[in-house]
Parts: structure tokens; C-alpha cells; sequence
DNA sequence: GCTGAATTCAAACGGTCGTTTGAGGAGTGA
DNA sequence: TCACTCCTCAAACGACCGTTTGAATTCAGC
């Protein structure tokens, strides 16, 4: 464990958590990682047998911290009501987000892939599965009715895990258009107001609602509150 | 205008379109699209003065295209009221999204601005105002009492604008862990849905909503957010 | 048809990328 | 000490990238 190489092992993937939470797969380069880790270039392929086989190793050190370092306590989330999990969900996210601690790397490295999938992580998805889409699913699993169908029950999660996408880069208030001063405060106010719509959208999938707004042409349902 | 060497540009510009709007900026090359446009690599710095000018004359292009071609009818989205101006404007643009035709690829190349902004895209915002945030401010308005800050009213739009890049890849929702099959039918229903969690969500802007889930620690107020 | 500018072209340049090579160093057991 | 394996290293490889070069071609105006 301790032996010299694998020092260098480690260091690799500890340069690797950093390099490609911060740039992507495809953005973070082998020198840079190397260079980080002070290993040699060759040293990714003779430990890990390329670029692919590190990110392999980066994927499967991610998951792990999250089972054992995640503050999502998913027995104390499956007690609360679907408003509170809701909020401890986001702000449990969002804090990792803005962190610069491991877990907000790890989270940082799977938003990546929401946003362009590689290869490895697809395959990386047919041998694991990730606890992500089991909190996600115990959070929207307490807005939708019991009989919900397989196909809805995806897209409320796949909705839910890509609202925290909204805010992996948050800098991008920053820019123009929007030009927005990001402190604590504002992640804060953030997580306020994310946390509040979310609640509402998915609550729009009870079946005992006034809120299922539809449009004109659909199929009339009942309840047509308007605006 | 019809001369051969504006030809040239104008294929290289439709080449780049789709190039840029399958792939993304960084990710299309100068060779795939001078091979699609017939013509030499040297074309494009010839023409364009490099992948940069390119890309800026594409972006003309789409804003250009955006006024004169979508279907999004501004004066009557000002007549609507809020919900059924969120049904329309997220019709219209899964529409776009899932056509081939030219107006779903800008969507796409905008989607993909959100995703990796470039320099080009920066400098472009800082001379050209893009109509969607307009016709997104005119949505979200809707929804915010009348007062509301300019911050608020900036994360209201950016969180709208967000909830289209879900499905810039709708493919995505094909691959595992979600395994759904990806047809008009389950388009239609994904609009629907969106639709209403977005009526729902941007519902709770309003100052006179039961909606305002507050977490437990948070001040507790039972209107504006204030913070 | 002639001339000069505009445009196209094949080829090459310099750069970064992930990976491979083969020599050498470091550690271990006999 | 020897032989052996494990590991590191500088260098190079081949592929792709955006761009440049300079000659060849095409075009417009006279």
C-alpha cells in the first residue's frame, strides 16, 4: 500500500480528481495531470494502461467517496416529507458544489458527464450503478403517485439530477448577459429559490392537482386554474 | 452576391452550422467542415480570417435567422397569459430542438453556449443583445411581481433558459440508466411535463403563493424571498 | 485578349494530444 | 554480488488541430 509506486498511483489519481472535475475528460490533458501528480507521462499508462483506464479508476474512487463521505443521509432523507428532502438534497449539492473539497470534485466530475458523456463512463454505467439515481429517485418517488410508470419515474429523476447541472458552473452569472455578483449570499439565495421551484414542479406530477396546466389542445383534464 | 466566391462562404457558413450545432465549437474541426462545404481548408482563413470569424459569422446568422424565423410570435406571447405563454415557449423550442431544420440547430449552438461558453460567443454578447433572453424576460415577467430586483429577475431568466438545455441531447435519456425509448409520442409527453413544472415553479416567484417551501432553519417568511 | 486582382488549391508548419519506446534506476531475494 | 522484477524517465511517434504559404487558377474590367 505504501510501497513507492503506489504512491505514484495515488498522486495520479488524486492530479486526475482535480484535473478533470475542473476541465472534463476530454479537456483535461495527461501532461497536465502528470505534471501535477510530479510523475512521469508514461506513468498513466504503465499504472492505468492509458488515459481511459485513469479515468476508470477516477470513476470508480468517485462513487466510493460517495457512499462513505456523502452528508446525504439517505435514511434520515427517506423520513422526511417531500418539500424537506427536496431542500436537503439541493443544499446538500450545492454546498459540495462550491467547495473545493473531494466530494464537490466528485460531483463536479459527474455533472461533466450530463453535460458530454464519454465512452468510459457509459461503459463505466453498465457495470455500476449509482447511488446518485437512488437519492434522486427516493426524493421523487415522495411527488409522485404510487402507481407512476417506469418512463415517468425517469424523466422526474432525469429531471431533478439536471437541475443541479443549472448551477455547476456558476460563474456563468457572472458573465453577460447577466453580469451577477456571485458570493455566499447569492448561493445561498440560490439554493432558496432553486429549492422552493423545485418543490412546485414536482408536486405537478401528483395526480391530485391543480397545477397540471395543460395546453390548449390536450386532452381537457378537469382542473384549468389558469394563470 | 451570387458570384462563386460567395458560394464558397455561404456553404462553409451552412457547413459550419451543422458542424458547430452537432459538435459544439471546440469539438468541430476546420477539416470536417471545408470537407461539407467542398472546399479548401485555406477557405475558411481566407474568407473568414480563421475558425473564429467563422464562428462569429454563424452567430449572425442565428440571431438573424432567430428574428426572422421563429415561430415565436412575441407580440401574442405578450398577450398570453403566464402559463400558457411557458406552454408555448417551450413547445416552440423542443419543436426546434428535435427537427432538423436550421432554427434547431442555432437553438443547439446557443444550448451548447451554455454548456462551454467560447470567447467568440463572450465578445459576440458584448456588442449583439440575443432576442431569447427577451422573449425569456417577457415569460419569467409574468410570474415576478412587479418590483422584483434585477438580480432575481436575472436568475429567473437563466433558470428558464436552463430548463431547455435538458433536452438538448434528448438522446441521452436513451442510454443507460434510463433505457427510455425516444419518440414523438414521449416528446410530446416530455413537454408536457416540462411545461408544467415550469408553470408550477416560476409560480412561486409570486408574492402571494402557499408555494414558498422554506426549509426548516431558513427566516422564515412567508413572502419574498428578501434575503 | 490582356492585365491585375480575387479566389482556390495542395502542401507544409508548428502546436498539442495520447501513447510507445527502450534505456536506466530502485528494490528484493538468493 | 548477482539476477530479476518492478518502476521511472526523457525522448520520440503518429495523429489531429488551426493556420500559413506560395503557386496555380479563375474572374472582372478594359
Amino acid at each position: 500500500m505504501s510501497r513507492p509506486a503506489d504512491l505514484t498511483r495515488d498522486n495520479l489519481i488524486q492530479a486526475a480528481i482535480a484535473v478533470f472535475s475542473a476541465k472534463g475528460f476530454e479537456g483535461g490533458s495527461v501532461r497536465e495531470i502528470t505534471h501535477a501528480a510530479n510523475a512521469n507521462q508514461a506513468a498513466i499508462n504503465y499504472h492505468f494502461g492509458g488515459k481511459d483506464g485513469l479515468y476508470h479508476e477516477v470513476l470508480k474512487a468517485s462513487v466510493r467517496a460517495f457512499a462513505e463521505l456523502s452528508p446525504l443521509d439517505v435514511d434520515r432523507l427517506a423520513a422526511m416529507k417531500g418539500p424537506q428532502a427536496v431542500d436537503t438534497f439541493f443544499r446538500t449539492q450545492l454546498k459540495a458544489l462550491n467547495r473545493r473539497d473531494q466530494l464537490g470534485r466528485f460531483l463536479r466530475i459527474f455533472t461533466w458527464e450530463t453535460l458530454a458523456r464519454t465512452q468510459v463512463f457509459t461503459d463505466f454505467l453498465a457495470t455500476e450503478n449509482l447511488p446518485m439515481f437512488g437519492v434522486a429517485e427516493l426524493v421523487v418517488r415522495k411527488f409522485l403517485p404510487p402507481d407512476t410508470e417506469r418512463t415517468d419515474l425517469w424523466i422526474a429523476i432525469f429531471w431533478l439530477l439536471s437541475q443541479i447541472e443549472t448551477f455547476i458552473r456558476p460563474e456563468r452569472l457572472e458573465r453577460p448577459p447577466y453580469n451577477l455578483k456571485i458570493d455566499q449570499k447569492l448561493i445561498d439565495h440560490l439554493a432558496d429559490r432553486l429549492s422552493a421551484m423545485t418543490v412546485a414542479a414536482l408536486s405537478t406530477w401528483g395526480s391530485d392537482r391543480a397545477w397540471d396546466q395543460r395546453r390548449s389542445g390536450s386532452p381537457a383534464s378537469q382542473a384549468a386554474p389558469s394563470s
